[in-house]
DNA sequence: CCTCCAAACGCAAAGAATTTGCTTTTAGCG
DNA sequence: CGCTAAAAGCAAATTCTTTGCGTTTGGAGG
């Protein structure tokens, strides 16, 4: 283990800050309009100065991209439904309607709106390394498989684009996106 | 024509404050940070009192996106290179390479970024017209040309991912989504 | 165990942005 | 030519953001 991207040894003050300053940060969110959140009610909340927020994350958009990212990470493995296929089905099915919603989409306008490209990209490689659980099972059990770069864009890319531009895909077209993966590889 | 969506009549005094602010807008950026751009440096630039932004605009996030999807309205018809094929093929590498770059990619966040979901669909819309004048063209000629929504699954949904989530696609690899899209219609 | 150090926080004042009530200007219309 | 509604200006009040400085904290080395 390399280092921790969340903050500073795991049980100093600073530790301890950034976890109330996380937790203060998702009540809000739950709580009131985002409109309405700012750093200073924050920091009340989290029982914290204003100014070490400032400090710490610059603005309200890192802060939020920050709590959003840590919200976006994957906290299960993938469902095993007995092939590479159905296995992919299922997830993709749950991505979509996660991300769908109304908390996710605003995570992932919140991840989108902070400076750095970190955080995106910290996206994109939670869901890669999803797929890749899933690929490597299905490579372990003898099918095939597309490549990972394959799924992104012909599922991924598409599930995210309309909810970020368009309309949210029907569940049902989800099935569609992992068959076409599927159509240039077995 | 139903509305104009700028802004009140044509030529009246609204029309002409907006228009002074949206060059204001697009001068600085182009000038600094955009992190130093804010509403009443835009104000001064423009000549008006920042109140007057703050209540046609709310916030500076509003009157980036109004500004940004105002410069993403494409302004020429796709070119034509003989087929729809071909037509799209040039269209989308243009696409894509225009998105990519800098003054791209911020201006897709400040879409992103702002309160409703107008600016949004109004981007996907652009890009839906001009592949559909494209398709249009494809068609009088007598060739298969893919689904408007194909063409956005296979080609603009991953070009778009990879720019706000990944690493922008190489020029080179445009040219596959694109065969992709067109793999399954003719 | 004690002392020292750097990092991080709290506090408070200064500076900048945002909101708001009221007045004035403007463009369109009878 | 006045009238009117919408929009802009102005300025005060509020809120947010930045910053300098002193204090606390947790860890490292003696």
């Amino acid at each position: 283990m390399a280092e921790r991207e969340g903050g500073p040894r795991p049980g100093g003050r600073s530790a301890r800050v950034q976890a109330s300053v996380h937790r203060a940060t998702r009540d809000l969110l739950s709580r009131m309009d985002r409109a309405a959140v700012t750093i200073p009610l924050i920091a009340a909340e989290a029982g914290v100065t204003p100014s070490t927020i400032y400090r710490r994350w610059g603005e309200l958009n890192e802060l939020l991209a920050d709590v959003a990212v840590e919200r976006l990470r994957p906290d299960m493995v993938p469902v095993e439904t007995g092939s590479g296929r159905g296995d992919l089905l299922a997830w993709a099915e749950q991505y979509a309607e996660e991300m769908a919603s109304g908390i996710g989409r605003e995570m992932i306008r919140d991840v989108l709106a902070a400076e750095g490209e970190t955080g995106p990209r910290r996206c994109c490689g939670y869901a890669r390394q999803q797929v890749a659980v899933i690929a490597e099972r299905a490579v372990a059990r003898g099918e095939a498989f597309p490549e990972i770069d394959m799924i992104l864009d012909r599922v991924i890319a598409p599930i995210i684009y309309r909810i970020l531009f368009d309309e949210a895909l029907a569940t049902e077209r989800v099935g569609a996106l992992v068959g076409n993966a599927f159509s240039a590889c077995a």
